[in-house]
DNA sequence: ATTATCTATAGATCTATAGATAATGC
DNA sequence: ATTATCTATAGATCTATAGATAATGC
């Protein structure tokens, strides 16, 4: 049953897809190479034959997962530099995202996770959060660049730790406040 | 081998002590029942005689270790109304919390877990929430209550993510930079 | 007699590998 | 002939339970 070289890339990638989306739903534990392999719509032995492990696997899908985002950032950045960072803070705070773990960025939905996790893992999820923080530094306002640099890092902290906070409440107002608060907040900082 | 009803009291809290700090070291999956129950000196089955599943051990750590914080925080309060917003943002941003999730806050080690838990957790982590959030408010300057509830909100969101944040970081340099940056911006708005 | 703890184990996972299979691509 | 995928399984977990054991506390 093998397939084309092309076919074969395409099932590889689609492995990489399922598995970034599922991480982030159900977490890293969460998801068995079983459960992935069946998600992609192949046998769980052909895992082996395109990662070296569960752990490869996860360390790609950080560099993925986070590497769109800061595309998505970057996109913004270039149609729109002016209305970029309150598009950013306002897709980033939204009930939608908040609802949708396994669409959204990675920090907010494996954050605690990524920091157990090995090196490989760490460093893809270090320049992840490189690469977002560099978009929101050329955003944001401020004399010099270690002043937007702070600026930056404080609105993604911000905003990771709005979501996970949101996430974890039962409340849903309460929930609805947090993302609220730190949308406000953001606003007020990009003058 | 029976032991004192006293003594079963304290096995019973040791096993929600140690499982609240190796949770947070490991996150929930990375702790089994075995590891757990060895960790306090007992065998694994006498565990379903103190909890009737995991996930009711999950929850009720969840209670503690946030409890914990907030009763930390309460202290500083009433030791000096003052100094104590500095005290905690200082404590909360420091290398030693950063690098020791064991002892810290459950939020910041667990936060993206406990979003994936059932309801009963993540009540459990939604009151702690609202606990710590009751501190701040007390401590934040603003003219009205809402406005100290946005303060406070921004406060706990943007500790919990430089934690994580700067847990997940491997750039040394980078990691401190966002604890300093968030402990900055707090430092403003205390004033 | 009650009950906290221990021993032993059932039953269900999970990661990873070995060998078989069958279509591709030289 | 090469190689992507599948089938089958090894070996190591993990949660939870049943029944035995032995010290407590009425």
């Amino acid at each position: 049953m093998k397939v084309s070289r092309e076919q074969a890339n395409e099932n590889r990638q689609r492995i990489l897809d399922v598995a970034s989306q599922l991480f982030r739903e159900r977490g890293y534990d969460g998801v068995s190479v079983v459960d992935l392999m069946k998600g992609a719509g192949l046998t769980h032995g052909g895992f082996y034959g395109n990662f070296s492990s569960k752990e490869d696997l996860i360390a790609q899908t950080c560099a993925l997962s986070l590497g769109r985002s800061a595309e998505r950032w970057k996109k913004w950045q270039t149609e729109s530099p002016d209305t970029a960072l309150s598009r950013i803070s306002n897709d980033y705070l939204s009930l939608a995202h908040r609802d949708k773990p396994g669409r959204g960025c990675a920090l907010a939905a494996l954050g605690s996770d990524m920091a157990r996790q090995n090196e490989t893992v760490r460093k893809a999820a270090d320049k992840g959060a490189h690469d977002l923080m560099a978009v929101l530094v050329d955003l944001l306002p401020g004399e010099t660049k270690e002043k937007r640099e702070d600026k930056a890092m404080l609105a993604l902290a911000s905003m990771v730790g709005a979501v996970v906070l949101a996430r974890v409440a039962e409340d849903e107002e309460f929930s609805q406040r947090i993302l609220a608060a730190v949308a406000t907040a953001l606003e007020a900082a990009s003058d």
